[in-house]
RNA sequence: CGGGAAGUGGCGCAGCUUGGUUAGCGCGCAGCGUUCGGGACGCUGAGGUCGGGGGUUCGAAUCCCCCCUUCCCGACCA
């Protein structure tokens, strides 16, 4: 391609809306423009890496045998009323009628839709298993959208779905994605950890999520360095926490006047926000409940849930129903008609600061047994730094991270709604069994760009990059330099490269800096020394340079792809197109 | 949804407090010339409903009201 034809407007200056490093280069480097907030057009340079996602991620796919088909973002309302989601999923999906007032949704997933769909396919278990995939635009009304590509309320994902005859099969074709997933990720040059996460509204059991470490990620998960133990943190849990027993402290009442948040209580009555026992009440299933934490943690919701089902916290009108209930200043002392459970991390604390369910007043010296009771132990806290791992004791670290892909092992959620049956081998009729799939794949570029990046610019892994090699032929009325930079354009195309000939008429330092921005991984340099025959291939990653003769340009950039990861047939020259890459 | 900030040529910004000639600056863009290994220089030039609507005023980018949009923080942790 030559550049003077092409179209990837570069912006000197950083885009005032764009916060984190990935989206100020993605929109600087012309790879993406912003149409409305979480909505963005790829533009050339970013159409070529998100397809060079796309290639990967088909080939994976199927590398495993599942089948890629392409359903509607458009679906009618009485496909989601179904499973009972056109109600679950709420503000999150974009609605909206046609002339006639009939009810649609633009698809957040497919689950409904590939089960309606393989459900009046189905028949026999000789059918099964089956894996679908497909990639496709979409939509999400996020209630932040935020940070360009990560959280886009219209985005390019792949989801797969797969259909078995049991959960043994579940589990094969579950194995089959997590191995398609980390070629996946491998070759797009992250660095990414396997996690336990939690299933959210979509339901099912086992599931893992895939996440791509990064500092601007909006999810943070806990790991244990010696065990490989890791998990999101509204699934992670940890050791059992040692038991100290009760303490000597007397249980006297102490005012606090208008004080009612952990922090402030701690250091009006002068102690660590670890012995504030912390009670948060939630309307739950079956009544209100009290939750008891730590005051140096929180509770965290979706582990909340799994324990009670789902729970809200009581708000403003809850308490003015029941009195007794005061909000600032709950504790579990004396307190009635109330179901009261404590988290695990409880009993690591004794002589307690807590609420004493009178406005403006907390109790000291509060301890388990003597001054109160609980009907229930739970594991509801969030996980800390250094917390003991659940499986060996060892001190987790929390690190964040982009959420790139995840899978679920879903069971019978949909396929029983959607009477997506078989009859087995014994002549009985038996729901298929099904798992989902998911990779954000516009939100890969960002994970990528995060990992790969430098202060000049974007450093695409070769497997990504929009082009494998840029020639930069410095100064274009230099009758040898150009005549040599269409040879090496020339040479470098026959060679199956994807090649970049920045024919602009520009400055040596417009070109660089462009060439850097963009990030092609390796640069042809044709300025002065062609005179005397020489050229020089930098590497992006690196900044190393090798001076070479222009006959060795081509030799000298396959050995440079080479060594920054990309696979080729090193030697002889291949045909058009990119039949020389192995990847 | 709550809080904050901001919308002025393609991009980044100033001007607004204290209303008053043709609304500025840098970058980019076009033409010509000189340059040509890290975002070159000179000259000439084009390009703006000042987010939208309403109001105040002799006069509004500037003051008032309503709306729209974008970005950031938060979204109930007692």
């Amino acid at each position: 391609m030559r550049l003077r034809e092409y179209f990837f407007p570069t912006l000197r200056e950083d885009p005032a809306e764009a916060e984190i490093p990935s989206h100020r280069l993605l929109l600087r480097g012309g790879f993406v423009r912003q149409v409305a907030a979480g909505v963005y057009t790829f533009m050339p340079l970013g159409r070529r890496v998100l397809a060079k996602v796309e290639a990967i991620v088909r080939e994976e796919m199927d590398r495993q045998g599942s089948l890629e088909i392409l359903m509607p973002a458009l679906h009618p309302r009485d496909l989601w009323e179904r499973a009972g989601r056109w109600q679950e999923y709420g503000p999150l999906m974009f609605r909206l009628k046609d002339r006639a007032g009939r009810e649609y949704c633009l698809a957040p997933t497919h689950e409904e839709l590939v089960t309606a769909t393989v459900a009046a396919e189905i028949s026999s278990y000789r059918q099964l298993p089956l894996i679908l995939y497909q990639i496709q635009t979409k939509f999400r009304d996020e209630l932040r959208p935020r940070f360009g590509l990560l959280r886009a309320r219209e985005f390019i994902m792949k989801d797969a779905y797969s259909f078995d005859r049991d959960e043994e099969g579940l589990k094969e074709s579950y194995s089959r994605m997590v191995e398609a997933y980390t070629r996946i990720f491998r070759r797009c040059g992250l660095e990414f950890r396997m996690v336990e996460a939690v299933a959210g509204e979509i339901g099912g059991d086992v599931n893992h999520e895939f996440m791509a470490l990064a500092e601007a990620g909006e999810d943070i998960f806990v790991s244990c360095p010696s065990c490989g133990y890791a998990a999101n943190v509204e699934a992670a849990t940890t050791a059992e926490p040692h038991d100290v027993g009760p303490g000597s402290q007397r249980l006297e009442e102490v005012p606090t006047p208008g004080v009612f948040r952990v922090e402030e209580v701690a250091s009006l009555l002068d102690v660590p926000t670890s012995q504030v026992l912390k009670c948060m009440l939630y309307a739950a299933e079956g009544g209100p409940v009290a939750v008891l934490v730590p005051g140096d943690r929180e509770v965290v919701e979706a582990k909340l849930a799994r324990a009670l089902g789902p729970v809200r916290l009581l708000g403003e009108a809850d308490f003015e129903a029941e009195p007794n209930l005061v909000p600032g200043f709950a504790g579990p002392v004396g307190l009635e008609g109330v179901r009261v459970l404590a988290d695990r991390w409880v009993r690591a604390g004794r002589d307690w600061v807590t609420g004493a369910n009178r406005p403006g007043f907390h109790l000291r010296g509060a301890n388990l047994g003597r001054d109160f009771q609980v009907d229930g132990w739970v594991d509801v806290a969030g996980v800390k730094e250094g917390d003991p791992c659940p499986r060996c004791s060892s001190p987790l670290g929390l690190q964040k991270a982009i959420e790139v892909g995840h899978v679920f092992q879903l069971g019978t959620r949909y396929s029983e709604p959607f009477r997506a049956t078989f009859t087995d081998e014994r002549g009985e009729e038996r729901p298929v069994v099904m798992g989902c799939y998911g990779i954000g794949v516009s939100r890969i570029l960002t994970a990528v760009v995060e990992q790969h990046r430098d202060e000049r610019g974007i450093v695409w892994p070769p497997a990504l990059a929009p082009f494998h090699v840029v020639v930069l032929p410095l100064n274009l009325r230099d009758p040898a330099v150009a005549a040599a930079s269409e040879r090496v354009y020339a040479e470098l195309g026959r060679e199956g490269l994807e090649v970049a000939l920045d024919d602009r008429d520009a400055s040596a330092g417009v070109k660089f800096a462009d060439a850097d921005l963009v990030g092609f991984p390796v640069q042809v340099i044709l300025g002065r020394k062609v005179a005397e025959g020489r050229a020089e291939v930098k590497i992006r990653a690196t900044g190393e340079r090798l001076d070479v003769s222009l006959g060795e340009v081509g030799w000298a950039v396959r050995r440079s792809l080479a060594a920054c990861g990309l696979a080729l047939t090193l030697g002889q020259p291949a045909g058009e197109g990119e039949g020389a890459l192995l990847h």
